[in-house]
DNA sequence: AGCACGCCGACT
DNA sequence: GTCGGCGTGCTC
């Protein structure tokens, strides 16, 4: 920072604070002046809140009525890229920027002077009379030799009250000193031996630290089934990126943020890395914060949050698992952390990888057009044993009305039990939501007014299209064939498909797992190890959560509707279906008993069904893609969803139609808008949600339309809106 | 986000 | 008369 950007007492700044205005406000510099990005307390109304001098004052202000900056805060300073970055994520996904410096302050204690701490060590007196707890207490101080303890853990591991560490203190046989409170975490070794590397891990490592090397950007798709040694590849980047003198970050999903993860990274480096996640202290929280905006963490371990930690420089980012869609939703602000890993990068001249055995279709196709390099790393063991696939015709299977497992289906299943094996049932989609078919001819209703099929509403007793809104009654003959009757809702939740396993199979023991359905990711792991070990006969599930756990005993996998997402209404569904396939291909049955796979489906002879029944990856998502492309969704097209909320249902409605109505910014570009219907969650808390969603041309500039278009908007009473860039699922 | 200001209904 | 509901607007 040179001598031209400092800000002298008295000049006017600009400062963001993380109260929600739309814009910095002109506050003096205080005494001793001020650089850009410097972390400040500024005085609002009454209140003394936190901001960061975004640049020179704008100047429009009464000039009388201007205050000054209340202090400097003792935390290194915002560097231009976190500012630079902030902006464009704010642009992006339509959030206000104050929100965006929210998630990048959110570490408690930031305006606390550094702080220090009480640490006790061997004094030199001797006690007046020892007596057994006072002795305790010295051994353990003499045991660990130079180490320092708090007076918590001393007493503590002396097994003694703090009292008798207390009256030690008094007597001079026990030294206070202060020490801070944050520091730096211990150095990670990047010149140590990672494990051996076969000459195809060896090859994609090196490919990886030429790109870091240069200095510049770059995304890579590192493809690798779970064994294929993706995590020792990625580890050579980030040693290079170490050994370079950058800062490097490893973002997973939350529940694969493990104990064994980390001991890995240990093992590799050895030392622990900074840890990062939703359940870390505030101690924690604040001294990494910290140590990392002043180049005390060389390797931030985290969950997506960890994204706007203040990195001095940052050279590498690692998104492990990048196809998961955790890495969407955050509370507060929505922004996908792929996404937002590779705008920070490019920011700051970082690499980034992309890691997956099964990645995202965006991130195939930017890898297919040039834009990622991609490197595929084979299977240590040779090629993946896939479970024999086939599919069942449903238009050729009798089933009640209201009932989802087929005949054949379930004489497989009795097969399995009978031979003490386990079947898994997989639904990919969460939810109730029954979409209406006709059982004569497998076609769905759609809606005549978008792509999208139509959903029973029970309480209107009609069709809705869940994507525009629009309903008809619900017709006597299906359209298609002319067939009476046959029309059903179809579609089970996890629990109405539990109730339909439990009468057909009495005797069976029934797992149903849904991440709903547990309180926290924990449970769930709990209950997949019982799983494993043989505890139930039929799972039911909407995934396979299992990372890193094999399942030798489930020997069948049965998928109850692989039509789901081939008619535009959950984009992500045949990806789940498909990343399914791979998954029990690496870990479920034997080696001598590899799996079977039976997929429930009305159209057999569709592309993306052939293409999953083939195995044929490069072939599946070359279908997925064409179909995407022809219907012009995600990555070919660009979506944005609004989801209206508030107590009262009639208010939410009138304002979705109200918006739908007004829709000139968007009808500019070009882009289409739908509804307003039921959101994917159509109540959260006594809270009404409704759905509107922009469809417009992969280049069009839809977010500033959408920002032009709701700007009028005056939020009254209770009503929400918010703004979903790329949204995740569109039914 | 807070917090004050201000304009309407049920009380001492 | 006044206490208090929360709609509206401001904060450099």
């Amino acid at each position: 920072m040179s001598e031209a950007d400092f800000f002298h007492e008295g000049d006017l700044v600009a400062v963001l604070t993380t109260q929600p205005l739309d814009r910095t406000l002109d506050y003096r510099a205080p005494a001793g002046g001020c650089f850009p990005g410097a972390y400040v307390e500024v005085p609002l109304g009454p209140r003394k809140v936190l901001g960061v001098v975004w640049g020179p004052g704008q100047g429009d202000f009464d000039r009388s009525r201007i205050r000054s900056v209340i202090r400097v805060l003792d935390v290194a300073p915002m560097r231009v890229e976190m500012q630079e970055f902030l902006t464009r994520a704010a642009a992006y996904t339509l959030t206000p920027l104050p929100a965006m410096l929210r998630l990048a302050t959110r570490a408690p204690g930031l305006s606390d002077p550094p702080s220090m701490r009480k640490i006790l060590r061997r004094g030199d007196a001797e006690p007046d009379r020892m007596t057994d707890a006072r002795r305790r207490v010295i051994e353990v101080l003499q045991e660990y030799g130079g180490l320092a303890f708090t007076p918590r853990e001393l007493a503590d591991m002396a097994g003694v009250s703090g009292s008798v560490v207390k009256g030690l203190v008094k007597q001079g046989a026990v030294r206070e000193e202060d020490s801070p409170r944050d520091l730096p975490f211990p150095a990670l070794d990047a010149g140590r031996a990672g494990k051996a590397l076969t000459e195809d891990q060896a090859a994609a490592a090196e490919a990886l630290r030429a790109a870091l090397r240069s200095g510049d950007y770059g995304t890579t798709l590192l493809k690798g089934v779970t064994g294929s040694g993706k995590t020792e590849v990625y580890l050579e980047a980030v040693a290079e990126c170490l050994a370079m003198g950058r800062q490097a970050l490893v973002l997973l999903p939350e529940i694969a943020l493990t104990a064994e993860f980390l001991t890995r990274v240990e093992a590799r480096f050895g030392a622990r890395p900074a840890e990062w996640h939703s359940g870390a202290t505030m101690t924690e929280r604040r001294r990494i914060w910290r140590m990392v905006g002043q180049g005390g963490a060389q390797l931030v371990v985290g969950a997506r949050s960890a994204l706007f930690l203040p990195f001095q420089n940052l050279g590498l980012i690692i998104v492990d698992e990048e196809h998961d869609t955790s890495y969407k939703q955050e509370d507060g602000v929505l922004y996908s952390a792929r996404d937002m890993a590779v705008l920070r990068a490019s920011i700051c001249g970082a690499q980034v990888v992309l890691a997956s055995a099964t990645p995202s279709l965006e991130s195939w196709t930017n890898a297919e057009a040039g834009k990622y390099r991609r490197l595929d790393l084979p299977n240590r063991f040779g090629a993946a044993v896939l479970p024999e696939m086939r599919a069942i015709d449903m238009r050729a299977e009798k089933l009640q009305p209201g009932t989802w497992i087929s005949p054949t289906l379930r004489s497989a299943v009795r097969d399995r039990m009978e031979k003490g094996e386990q079947a898994l049932l997989f639904i990919n989609r969460r939810g109730y939501a029954p979409v209406t078919l006709c059982r004569a001819c497998g076609q769905q209703i759609g809606c005549d007014h978008c792509d999208a099929r139509m959903v029973e509403h029970r309480f209107l007793k009609r069709l809705m299209c869940h994507q525009c809104g629009e309903t008809k009654p619900m017709p006597e003959a299906c359209p298609s064939c002319g067939v009476e009757g046959k029309l059903a809702p179809v579609g089970p939740g996890i629990e109405r498909l539990a109730e339909e396993a439990a009468a057909a199979f009495p005797e069976a023991r029934i797992a149903a797992l849904s991440s709903d359905l547990f309180g926290s990711a924990r449970a769930l792991k709990a209950k997949i190890e019982e799983i494993a070990a043989g505890a139930a006969d039929i799972v039911i599930g909407t995934q396979l959560v299992a990372k890193g756990h094999n399942f030798p005993l489930l020997t069948l996998v049965g998928v109850i509707d692989a039509d789901l997402g081939l008619q535009g209404s959950d984009l992500r569904a045949a990806e789940r279906t498909f990343q399914l396939m791979r998954q029990v291909a690496g870990r479920a049955g034997r080696a001598e008993r590899p799996g079977t796979a039976l997929l429930q489906t009305f159209q057999p002879e569709h592309p993306v069904i052939r293409a999953i029944l083939a195995g044929d990856e490069e072939r599946f998502w070359r279908a997925e893609a064409a179909e995407r492309e022809a219907a012009g969704v995600p990555p070919y097209g660009r979506m944005v969803g609004i989801v209206l909320s508030g107590p009262d249902v009639a208010a939410v409605f009138d304002l979705g139609n109200h918006l739908a109505r007004n829709d000139g910014p968007l009808r500019r570009i070009g882009a289409q808008v739908f509804g307003p219907a039921p959101a994917p969650i159509a109540r959260i808390r006594g809270r009404h949600r409704v759905r509107l969603l922009v469809k417009a041309a992969k280049g069009a500039p839809v977010q500033a339309a959408v920002a032009q278009w709701i700007a009028p908007l005056r939020l009254k009473g209770d009503l929400r809106l918010s703004v979903d860039i790329d949204p995740q699922s569109f039914y």
